[in-house]
DNA sequence: GAGGTGACTGCGA
DNA sequence: CTCGCAGCCACCT
């Protein structure tokens, strides 16, 4: 916890999201107790291409299930290539059923 | 050491 | 229903 950096905790809770699952910035900042500071949640996921292994971002999206860091990826189809890999369905850079495959660490761990 | 940035969220009009 | 504003904290230069 503390020897790992705000980042590195970040990662370990995405890597953690179960295949086919989806989870949002505010409920891993929630987990992590820095509830209003969903932003760093975010940031450290533009730095997860710095990290390794490589961190399941497309799993991770907006509190409205939109896939804001999509544009992150290299290419903008990439992330929604990612999660219909996964089995999720994606629609106008949305997330279908988003309420129904969303993943909330605080309440599955 | 200080300042700026950002893949978000919630509330108000 | 849709649009806009302010708060938040760790990392980088």
């Amino acid at each position: 916890m503390d020897k790992l950096s705000f980042y590195e905790q970040v990662y370990q809770v995405v890597r953690l999201i179960p295949n086919g699952r989806v989870s949002s910035y505010g409920a891993i900042a929630a987990y992590l107790g820095t509830r209003g500071s969903s932003r760093m949640v975010g940031y450290a996921m533009n730095a997860s291409h710095t990290a390794y292994p490589k961190v399941p971002a497309q799993r991770v999206v907006n509190r409205n299930g939109l896939l804001s860091g999509k544009f992150h990826f290299g290419s903008a189809d990439m992330m929604q290539q990612l999660l219909e890999n996964e089995g999720i369905k994606v629609v106008d850079d949305k997330v279908l059923d988003f309420k129904n495959i969303f993943w909330d660490p605080s309440l599955e761990l």
